[in-house]
RNA sequence: GCCCCCAUCGUCUAGUGGACUAGGACGCAGCCCUUUCAAGGCUACGACCGGGGUUCGAAUCCCCGUGGGGGCACCA
């Protein structure tokens, strides 16, 4: 480990979505600051204005806001060493790419998009390896600037040494070693005067003063190439931890589009912008994210601050991870238990909103309470609760018939149960309950029978939150119009 | 094809040479609780990829296989 003040960085580039693997390695990223005292910034890399994607980077820090992991620095935030945005940086590059030119470490390329797919080609027809074939490497440094003052196109690329080989160390997997024949003169910068990846990231670690460079492991085959452009600046190297991939379900090879949109139909997605409609938690989704990648050995429920105090940035496994939602499930259901009840229900509340339902907070305030242990995602509160604020319910007539019974026989029992329960001054659990259990008792139905054609009568539906406190919630009133009603029904079919 | 990485229950993982009859979690199965559905409690099932070394001793270290994954762009 290197000495500097810990700075950890995340750097998306704005081209597409922010799913899981981008959150979980912003969820690293900051944890270790946190854990460290350090500070976690954004950098965005938009210097693909090919791929460039509007609204991609607001994406990107949506999620981070909603996950509760904002950057210290950022494009929104600023900082000391911005700005945090590529494009805004454009000047910096070209400087750097010509100090390189100059110490003789990289040098101009003249050739053709063109050109270079057809020695592409023919490498590939002679089953070679594809890879810049060095023509412009030999070029005298006289012509090539004679050739660049011309006005001719050109790109920088980096000389690779042709000789021996090249070991970044990772934290995680240890020296990491690759012969430098193998490695391609890459490209630095482009035509257009933006770089590459390869020399933005570098030049941007360096003068942002980053610590440890935490990724994704698609950078290890290219990790000696940066560790390479480092050495020609002749700066220090930051810590390098390379993080593993996500799986799809099924451990076999990464979530496809066509699987994360197969995903979402399911209810789940890989994006982190979809789970929150899906009615999923900040704090499931990360404890669901943390725990691939990174384990405990036991107590693996935690909030965010728990996982700062117990994060270990050495204990972070190499291995790729196969994603399993039942699991996002599981931490999402265990974590909406933890909430209070005044925190569940206002993030309950919209759901029934959305729905076009009126909901009073002190009545939602005593509906939460029950259905709480119930709900896997928010928006389970409408299909366990809607009925609370609903005027009408709707009861299917077959599910008012009990198991073993007739319409005939149902509707005694719902006549029965209107009389018992009109005759009390309130319908509250206390109250409400012994002379329904007195009333089995004495009927030969059994407990099944009869209060399943109160809660169908009363909820409209056959599973329901507890029977004696629902009622209790709804009121006498409405209670009592609900089994008017379905008497009217079961009489109507018989 | 070439290069790199990885390898413990179905899945996520604990394990850093002896405390391993390999621990936890999800899922699955059963039981308890129970007016439904959950939640909760208990129990069961379930793994060190294979072969060689090193060592008194290996899930743990080394080598070779095998399997899986990633990368080979004027994309990141």
């Amino acid at each position: 480990m290197n000495s500097k003040p810990v700075r950890v960085r995340m750097a998306p580039s704005p081209t597409g979505r922010f799913h899981l693997g981008s959150a979980r390695t912003a969820l690293y990223n900051y944890l270790f600051a946190r854990k460290t005292g350090g500070k976690f910034i954004l950098r965005i890399e938009d210097t693909d204005q090919k791929r460039y994607v509007p609204g991609a980077e607001e994406e990107i820090i949506n999620s981070l806001e909603w996950l509760g992991i904002m950057p210290d620095e950022g494009p929104t935030q600023g900082g000391d060493y911005g700005p945090y945005r590529q494009t805004e940086r454009r000047a910096i590059y070209g400087k750097y790419a010509g100090e390189l030119v100059e110490k003789g470490a990289a040098y101009p390329c003249f050739c053709t998009a063109e050109r270079l797919a057809k020695v592409r080609e023919e490498q590939l027809a002679r089953k070679e390896n594809p890879r810049y074939d060095g023509t412009c490497r030999l070029l005298e440094p006289e012509e090539a600037r004679r050739r660049t003052e011309a006005g001719e196109k050109f790109v920088i690329r980096i000389k690779m040494p042709k000789e021996g080989s090249t070991t970044g160390v990772d934290l995680i997997r240890g020296p990491i070693t690759i012969e430098n024949n193998a490695l391609d003169d890459f490209i630095l910068l482009k035509s257009d005067g933006l770089p590459t990846y390869h020399m933005a990231a570098m030049i941007d670690d360096h003068l942002m003063g980053i610590s440890h460079v935490i990724r994704g492991s698609e950078w290890l085959s290219t990790f000696p190439l940066h560790v390479n452009i480092i050495r020609a600046f002749g700066w220090e190297e930051p810590t390098w931890v390379h993080l593993s991939v996500f799986l799809k379900p099924s451990g076999k090879g990464k979530m496809s589009k066509r699987e994360a949109a197969e995903a979402i139909k399911d209810g789940h997605s890989i994006f982190i912008g979809d789970l929150k409609n899906l009615g999923y938690t900040p704090e499931g989704v990360l404890n669901w994210i943390v725990l691939m990648g990174w384990g405990v050995a036991e107590d693996d429920v935690m909030t965010l601050d728990e996982m700062v105090q117990r994060f270990n940035i050495d204990n972070l496994t190499p291995s790729p991870a196969a994603i399993n939602f039942q699991k996002l499930d599981h931490f999402n259901g265990t974590h909406i238990r933890l909430l209070t009840n005044e925190d569940l229900s206002a993030r309950i509340k919209p759901y029934f909103t959305g729905a076009g339902l009126k909901v009073p907070m002190d009545t939602l305030l005593k509906v939460t309470p029950l259905i709480r242990e119930r709900l896997v995602t928010l928006d389970d509160c409408l299909t366990f609760a809607r009925f609370f604020f609903e005027e009408k319910v709707e009861p299917n007539p077959e599910d008012l018939i009990a198991k073993g019974l007739d319409a005939r026989q149902s509707a005694e029992i719902a006549r029965k149960a209107y009389e018992i329960l009109a005759s009390l001054p309130e319908i509250t659990h206390a109250v409400a309950e012994p002379p329904m259990r007195a009333y089995v008792e004495s009927s030969g139905y059994n407990a099944g029978q009869v209060f399943g054609i109160l809660r169908v009568a009363v909820t409209g539906q056959k599973v329901s939150p507890p029977l004696f406190e629902s009622m209790e919630v709804i009121g006498r009133a409405k209670v009592l119009e609900r089994l008017q009603e379905a008497v009217k029904i079961l009489m109507a079919g018989k």
